[in-house]
DNA sequence: CTAAAAAACGAAAACGTTTTAGAATAAATT
DNA sequence: AATTTATTCTAAAACGTTTTCGTTTTTTAG
C-alpha cells in the first residue's frame, strides 16, 4: 500500500503538504495540489481510513442498530426498505454503513453504546428493537447522534411512519365502502400499535361507528398463524364484522386463509386490509388493501437528518419527522353501498 | 475516552504491560492481568478499533458488496436470508459487518477494491451483482479475502446453491405426479438460470418427457408483469401444458394471476411450482410448491469459510462449497396420475 | 550464596494520517 | 531598499494501539 510518505517523496514535498493538498486546503499552491493529485493517481494511492479516524475522530461510518430475531431484521419487509434507502442516501454522502453487532451471547460482548464508541460511528439509526431496552437508552442517552425510527425519544431525532392518519384513512375508506361493522386485529404492544389502535377507535367515534370489545383481537405482528385463529373467533361471532383490520400485509394473509377455509370469498362476503403496503400484496389477486408506508422517504430522511445532525450538530433542529403512508385500495374491500343503503 | 495510557497510570504499569494483559499475551503475570482488567471495567475503557486497525492490518470487519437496484438487494428476499444469516453468523465470531458503497453516481468513487482497501476490510462476500463487471473481477483478483455467493471464480471461495439438484428434484416430483407436459419459464441469463434450464433438460430427457420449444419462455426474475404475460402465451398453445415452473416464487404469482384471469383453477386446472421458498409462499393457499433454498446454511458457510480464509490463509482448501435445496410440496401440483394413467 | 535461566515488565518505534506553529519565500507597501 | 504582509511550505507532535528488544526482577540450580 502506497502512503502519504511514498506520495510525498515521489512529488518531493512534504507529508504536510500532500496531506493539505489532498484536503484542498487553502495554503497549498495551485500548482502543488494538482501535481500531488497527478501523482497519487498514478501511484494509486488511497487514503486509510483508520488512520484518518483516527487523528479526526470521525469515521465517515454511520451504524444501524435492529435485531434480528425471528423476523424482525434483515428480512423484515418493511425495514429492509427503510434500510435500502437508508443505505442509498448515505452512500450518496460518501458514508459507509456498518450493522452493528448485536449478538448478545458472544462472551466479551459489549453493549451498544461500546460498540458504536469502539468502532467510532459517527452516528446511528436505531429500529426494530425494545426501545425500553437499558442499552438502547444508554446509547440513545449518549453524545453519539441517533435518529430512531418509529419510536420517539425526547430530545433525539426520530422518523415516525405517520400511523394516525393511516389508520384514520384506511377505516374512512372502510367506512366510505359502506361497512359499519368494523373489527381490528391490532399487533402487540409497541408505540406503532398505540397509535393505530388510537386513532382507530377516534376514526370510528367520529364516523359514528360503534366497535363492540369482541371486534378487537391481538395478534403479533406477521404472525399468520395468531390472525388466522382470531379470525376463525371473529367469524363464529353471532353478529360477525363485514370487514377486518390487519396488524400488517403479511398477517392478513393468514386471515384471508381462515376466511377462505370458512367457504367464504373475499371481498364479496367479508373484505380485509393489511397495513404496510409489502410488494407482494400488489402482485396476488385480490390485490390486498392497505396503508402503504412510505419506507423510502423514512429511509432517506432518517438519513438526511442524522448526517445533518453529525455535520452541523449546532444547528440542527431536533424534532420527530412524520412520514405519511399513502392509502393503497386494491380490491379486497367491496363497495356495500348499494346493499346496506 | 479512557485510553491505554489513562488505564496505565491507573495501574503503574507501563502501556506496553496494558496492551499485553488485555490481549492475554504470556510475558505478563496472572497477577497484573487480574489487576489490569479490573481497573478497565471500572474505568470503562474500551479499546479504539481504529488504532487496532492501523497497527495490526486487521479490522474484524468484513464486507458485504452487492448492488440494490431495483429489486435486487436488500428487499430481495433470498439475499436478505443469506445476509440474515451471514451476519449472525460473523457476530458470533466478533466480526462487524459493512455494506460496501456501491454508489457508482458519487464523485470521488472509488473502485469496490479501492473501497474496501480504504476500509480495510479484512475480507468481503460478493453476491447479487454482475461477476461480469471488471471492478467485481478487480475485487476477485486482488489479495483480500473473498467469498462469492451463487457464482464460481477460479481459485476463490465459492458457497453455491444446488441448483441442479433442486431443478432435478423439482422436475422428478412434478413427473411423479403425473406430469408430462411441463413448461418452465425461466429467469435471466445468470449461472444459475443457466444451471436449472440445464438441468431441467437433462431430468426431462432422463424421464422421457419430449419438451417442446414453445414450453420454454423467459422472464426476469421477480417480474409478474413479465410471467403473467408468458403464462397468457402458453395457455393460448393449442396443447397447452399441465404444469408451469416459474424463474422464482414471487413471478410464480404473476402466472396464478394469468391461470386464475382464465377461469382456471390452481392446482385442478393446471399446476405450477416457484423457486426460492420464501416466507409468503407457505402463507398462502394454494401453497407454493417450490423448492426451498437453504439460506440460512448458504449465509452461514460462506461466513464460516471466509473467516477460515483470513484467519488460516494457508491451510483453508478453496472448492466451492455446494448446499442443497429442499422440496417443499405445497399444493399447488396436483397428482393427476388416476386421471392420466 | 552465587550464577545462570526464566519470568515480568518498560522504552520506544511504528502504523498513516491531521494539524499546529513556525520557517522560508514571494509579493506588496512604504 | 527596507519593512511589512501574504503565500507556500515543512517539522514535529499527536491520535491509541502493538510489538520488538532490552532491562529488571524473580526463580532455579549448583
Amino acid at each position: 500500500m502506497v502512503s502519504m510518505k511514498d506520495l510525498a517523496a515521489a512529488c518531493n514535498v512534504s507529508i504536510a503538504t500532500v496531506s493539505k493538498a489532498l484536503n484542498d486546503q487553502h495554503d497549498v499552491s495551485a500548482k502543488t495540489k494538482e501535481m500531488v493529485r497527478k501523482k497519487a493517481k498514478e501511484l494509486g494511492y488511497f487514503p486509510n481510513s483508520a488512520a484518518k479516524a483516527l487523528k479526526t475522530n470521525r469515521s465517515h461510518n454511520i451504524g444501524v442498530l435492529f435485531v434480528d430475531e425471528a423476523q424482525s431484521g434483515l428480512t423484515h419487509d418493511f425495514f429492509a426498505n427503510v434500510l435500502d434507502s437508508f443505505k442509498r442516501t448515505i452512500e450518496l454522502r460518501d458514508y459507509d454503513l456498518t450493522l452493528v453487532n448485536c449478538s448478545k451471547t458472544h462472551s466479551g460482548s459489549m453493549t451498544y453504546l461500546e460498540r458504536a464508541r469502539y468502532r467510532g460511528l459517527d452516528g446511528v439509526a436505531i429500529a426494530c428493537i425494545d426501545f425500553k431496552d437499558p442499552e438502547v437508552i444508554e446509547l440513545v442517552d449518549s453524545s453519539i447522534p441517533v435518529v430512531t425510527i418509529d419510536y420517539i425519544f425526547n430530545n433525539r431525532i426520530a422518523v415516525i411512519s405517520d400511523n394516525v392518519k393511516g389508520m384514520r384513512d384506511l377505516v374512512t375508506y372502510v367506512y366510505e365502502m359502506g361497512h359499519r361493522k368494523i373489527a381490528y386485529i391490532h399487533g402487540n404492544d409497541t408505540s406503532v400499535t398505540q397509535a393505530r389502535i388510537s386513532s382507530f377507535y377516534t376514526t370510528c367515534t367520529q364516523l359514528g361507528i360503534e366497535v363492540p370489545e369482541d371486534y378487537i383481537k391481538r395478534a403479533d405482528y406477521r404472525d399468520t398463524e395468531g390472525t388466522y385463529h382470531r379470525t376463525m373467533e371473529l367469524l363464529d361471532l353471532s353478529d360477525p364484522p363485514t370487514c377486518i383490520l390487519y396488524p400488517d400485509d403479511f398477517a392478513g394473509f393468514g386471515g384471508i386463509n381462515a376466511i377462505r377455509e370458512r367457504g367464504l370469498r373475499v371481498p364479496e362476503d367479508i373484505s380485509v386490509a393489511g397495513y404496510d403496503g409489502i410488494r407482494i400484496g400488489r402482485h396476488i389477486e385480490p390485490k390486498l388493501t392497505t396503508i402503504r408506508q412510505d419506507t423510502e422517504s423514512i429511509g432517506r430522511q432518517a438519513a438526511e437528518n442524522l448526517i445533518r445532525l453529525i455535520e452541523h450538530p449546532r444547528s440542527t433542529i431536533i424534532r420527530p419527522i412524520v412520514v405519511e403512508g399513502e392509502l393503497y385500495k386494491g380490491s379486497t374491500v367491496k363497495d356495500i353501498n348499494r346493499i346496506a343503503e
